[in-house]
DNA sequence: TTGTAGGCGTTATCAA
DNA sequence: TTGATAACGCCTACAA
């Protein structure tokens, strides 16, 4: 009968057979079918017979439908891929990774589903490997470098899939953020306060780590900028158009990864190089990510510079930094949560065979106690009224 | 033929069945076995014939084998899932589960295996559902209470379960931490600088919210504690012993979540009950999470204690906590990484058939800028040498 | 080197 | 209300 239950299939312990609907079917005396009614719930079954049917199942200790075995008859198998670029404690370094995740968890969960990250690093067997993982669908977060890749090797399995932040590739629906609305008001913010030179901090641009000052006007920097990924790219466009409509000047450096201390080495390098004669002190930083405002605050605090009064910082996310002297970072909140939950109605959406509209989620520029006065501050006047 | 291909199996968006190995060995002219020998690339195939399937394969768009029927047929599908007692912000809103998930994820990865995320609340179906996710393993951390429900249903299933920082439970092996010997290191470290009179601020000891004065000489006191998750259970403890061994008082209070804004509360409550009258000052707050002692920290700075001046600080965990001041906390830091390495060595070796044995991994006492001479200090006879 | 056969455990369909 | 049948897609022992 069973040739190869040695080998193969599930098998406990002990080497005994795992109890099959099979069995319990054989053991109360129905067929397969009915079994399989009864112990679901699914379907009509007589009272009498589903008490049968119930009992032999407890009396063999079977434990339930294998998941496997249901998932190939029925095509699903509760489980969304999240395809991270990362390792993991780099993507969970970043809070708003956390908080898209967990929004995300919350939709899928509704429908019993789990979350399977899936970590797809810069090597070879990487697309074989995800093709050999069990799921309905995959969020396809930060890897815009593999997505040509992906989304055809997945679509053609039948897997269902959502883009974070990223451009839209093909059918694929994606919910991303409107950075520029917000990072407009942030310069404003700044330069009504005075501010004309600003250091800008970018998170990495590529997944070779490079790090460092970043020329936008050179064809290098240009180049540099348009192979980022689209997260980057929006943020750092949207700051270099600011400040040209400012009037103002910039000087971009990028951060090598997005860590609390290449925040801080990059912005050493903003604030060392006016110290070493020839260029006009940067008098506000604006970071691409609170995590990397977290690093200038200490690169600032390092150099015994005031924050805000002899330099103001900015953040981007909206994390709570929970400084203990009360600081909070003038930054951009987005709404990583929802954009979680987005992506998962969207999933949901594609799994009940729609195909969803993008979703372009709103961010808000909050004040805090990080930027101040900068040199040439004058009090608007608006403000002079008595 | 495909009777039910319209409703069920994987379908790809234009409603046509996806193709399979068999389509392919049509194609070819081939057997299913041979066709599935040349894909796989197991087992000898004439080159000619390879080609043949290969080129077939190409032809017809053959995405490689599904995984869930390859699953089926192996016993094995390539997940290790990760039951979580919590939601998934919380959770890794622990810096210590981040990183021992990066451990684990690791291990897991070299064998081409992927983390699924289940939080399991503390819903009735939530067994129901663990059941019918597919799984190889599942790593247990955290979830004590349910723990006695969860392993016979795994381990009936042949799914092989691990257990982080939790007491053996059967068959099921064990990785947790000597944290005894660091946290008398702690104590003496602080009554060598003179303190007497210490605050501890425990993990949350239960699921249902609690928070708050923690009284282990009464009654309730100490069933709250024997019901605690098993970290809480040893933490305290080892406080207790060693401040009884150092003949020393101490207060405990609970904090309700694993949270800055908690471990603020709970310091609260320690620091403001003594200017209350009555009570004698606490000059050392222990907490037991570097994230509870964040929280201290700033319940510290709100209520313009110097820290280490005024009030001694330590935590547990070994967290970088990127302070722009450079604080660094006095704490003992646990190999959280290498807890996940550890996690999925035992889980690797389950699956392999063998009954790995428990692992304890060493815990180290660091001091940093938070702990300080207390009221009583008198400088150590040894240090008096010139 | 290739083909045959059987089965992994379940569930949808249809007929009775 | 129940049962027979087939199929989900693949893999492997064994025979040829």
């Amino acid at each position: 009968v069973n040739r190869y239950a040695s080998r193969t299939g599930r098998t406990r312990r002990d080497g005994a057979r795992r109890t099959t609907l099979a069995d319990v079917a054989r053991a109360a005396g129905v067929s397969a079918s009915t079994a399989s009614l009864a112990v679901n719930g699914t379907g009509p079954v007589a009272p009498a017979t589903r008490e049968r049917v119930l009992a032999a199942a407890r009396e063999l200790g079977y434990c339930g439908p294998d998941p496997l075995a249901r998932s190939l008859r029925r095509g699903r198998c509760g489980v969304v891929a999240v395809v991270l670029y990362e390792r993991l404690a780099y993507a969970f370094s970043d809070p708003m990774m956390v908080s898209m995740l967990d929004g995300l968890a919350d939709e899928v969960e509704a429908v019993g589903s789990s979350l399977l990250l899936v970590p797809v690093p810069h090597s070879d067997g990487a697309l074989e490997k995800l093709a050999s993982l069990p799921m309905d669908a995959a969020v396809l977060d930060d890897c815009d470098a593999l997505v040509s890749d992906l989304v055809p090797a997945l679509r053609d399995r039948g897997v269902a899939v959502v883009r974070v932040d990223g451009p839209r590739h093909g059918e694929v629906p994606v919910v991303d953020l409107d950075e520029e609305t917000a990072t407009d008001e942030l310069f404003t913010h700044l330069a009504e306060l005075g501010h004309t030179r600003f250091g800008v901090i970018t998170l990495p641009l590529a997944t070779v780590r490079h790090g460092g000052p970043l020329d936008l006007t050179s064809p290098e920097g240009r180049r540099r900028l348009e192979t980022a990924a689209r997260v980057q790219q929006r943020r750092t466009r949207a700051a270099a158009a600011s400040v040209e409509r400012l009037g103002a000047s910039v000087r971009f450096v990028e951060a090598a990864r997005n860590l609390v201390d290449e925040g801080e080495r990059a912005a050493g390098t903003l604030l060392d190089r006016l110290s070493s004669g020839g260029d006009v002190p940067t008098t506000a930083i604006v970071a691409q990510s609170d995590v990397l405002a977290l690093g200038c605050l200490r690169a600032a605090a390092a150099r015994r510079l005031r924050v805000p009064d002899d330099l103001s910082v900015t953040g981007f996310d909206g994390v709570d930094l929970h400084l203990p002297d009360g600081t909070t970072l003038t930054t951009i909140e987005q709404p990583s949560t929802e954009k979680g939950r987005v992506a998962g109605r969207l999933v949901l959406a594609c799994l009940a065979g729609d195909r969803p509209e993008d979703v372009r989620l709103p961010t808000r520029f909050r004040v805090g106690t990080t930027s101040g006065p900068g040199p040439g501050y004058e009090r608007p006047a608006r403000a002079r009224t008595p």
